[in-house]
DNA sequence: CGCTACTGTTCCGCAATACAGAACGCCATT
DNA sequence: AATGGCGTTCTGTATTGCGGAACAGTAGCG
């Protein structure tokens, strides 16, 4: 890898190996996952602990995240504070339509959940902020996507789109329809694209300059987002997305 | 520094130099701040862009955080779904209240913000999720060390504790009359003890091992959280930390 | 247009740093 | 007591990360 110090790129491995399953971790085991001696990565997580990225059980003598990463994540998330200029709109927009809602945005051919609200329903979609999922069968995916420039999207069409379900669109052909309709609707919808058995419905959030920034979406079992409730859905996610421009500062274009 | 390497130092300092007032910075301004020269920056920068934590805007040639950033973050804040499990109760407390409302966590003897609902009052608190307060003048601090063991809070006391208004407590025994307080009634107020103006009320949150591990509050300015309203917030923070707490398997114990 | 100033990026020699292996200290189990 | 496993400390050395210089690009000015 070409111009990257591999001692940083070993430190951001290790940030990297604690996940929800694996909280924390022991030295033996991240030198067995990342393939460096005990000592190196012994080493590593000092140099994270020492600035609060990780930290150490006392009672385990094992290691996991700290709130220096929080920190610093949080104000990645901040994104021109598009996170908390929308969250009232997030959260009118659950109670109104009582399903979860998330809040995303696009980085590197994917959607990033960067804030949700659950409902109060026991059964719904799984979800997780930070976490991410593929732009071209989800709703918050493909309205994010339908205002890029074009070129963009040509360069998204050519990649691999994974099928995930029987009515995931794979197909160049199939998702310039499905975007040019969504240009057209203004907001989009994941018939158990994604996953079968969900449904999300999603618009997209204009800021000040005439881009997309974000994306308000609802998701839910698909029992729950039946046909003939989507057209309110539709209607609700549209009406906070637009609302949430202003707040931005910007307007959907017509 | 012992046992801390160097370059991961110096690429943790990088992530920690973007700010609210900083979002994006060049290769120029960080050499000068880290006093670091300027190859050995843009090294750093493209360690961490190869891996998403920092990023670079093209057209300005300058970098901010990236989204992997939030990733990590977002697991750390995680901490046994701390947040997520708090979360409904954090809304209905916001509701209930009328108020702005926090969720901290104690690290590092400091209180940090994890989660925070904002009212539709135009005039509140001004806070951050991630950012950190001090514990000993915060409502959300002094419900965290009150319940820590008596050593830690020993230790604790033995530090230096900044006065930040006249109402600062900063002598152990003030302190330790104030927590042995907060213990009966259950709750802290901060009585503008960490700003003018400003005035919270919080209770904390126990989970399964009788342990305090977060605290919910509400905070707002004196005027609106004025001494007759006082006792309905207090009792309305205590109902939801309650019911937080048994979502955590934990009971308020008696 | 040429020059200056400033930026981010690339290159290169070399000293310092990060590496892995071995040893250590501690704990639990047999 | 011996063994096994863990996290931690130590050490020699190869490699890596460093800074300075040069480069490439852009903007502003006379």
């Amino acid at each position: 890898m070409a111009g990257v110090l591999r001692s940083v790129n070993n430190a951001l491995a290790v940030l990297e190996s604690f996940s929800v399953e694996r909280p924390e971790i022991g030295v033996t085991e991240l030198s067995q996952t990342l393939g460096l001696g005990k000592s190196t990565v012994h080493r590593l997580l000092t140099s994270l602990a020492a600035r609060g990225y990780v930290r150490k059980n006392p009672e385990t003598d094992r290691y996991c995240l700290g709130f220096k990463a929080f920190e610093v994540g949080s104000l990645a998330a901040g994104r021109g504070a598009i996170r908390d200029i929308a969250a009232p709109f997030l959260r009118s927009l659950m109670l109104a339509a009582k399903e979860t809602v998330h809040l995303g945005v696009l980085d590197e051919w994917e959607v990033v959940y960067i804030d949700k609200i659950e409902s109060d329903h026991p059964f719904q979609m799984y979800s997780r902020v930070g976490r991410r999922a593929p732009l071209h069968c989800t709703a918050l995916g493909k309205s994010l996507v339908a205002w890029e420039p074009d070129d963009w999207i040509e360069r998204f069409l050519r990649r691999r789109l994974r099928s995930y379900t029987p009515s995931t669109l794979t197909e160049p052909a199939d998702l310039r329809r499905e975007l040019a309709k969504i240009r057209t609707a203004r907001y989009a919808l994941d018939g158990e694209e994604f996953a079968l058995g969900l449904k999300c419905v999603a618009a997209p959030l204009f800021d000040h300059s005439r881009r997309v920034v974000a994306s308000l979406g609802i998701a839910g079992p698909a029992v729950r987002l039946s046909n003939d409730r989507l057209p309110r859905l539709a209607a609700l996610v549209r009406e906070s997305a637009a609302a949430a421009s202003r707040a931005l500062g910007g307007e959907v274009p017509v």
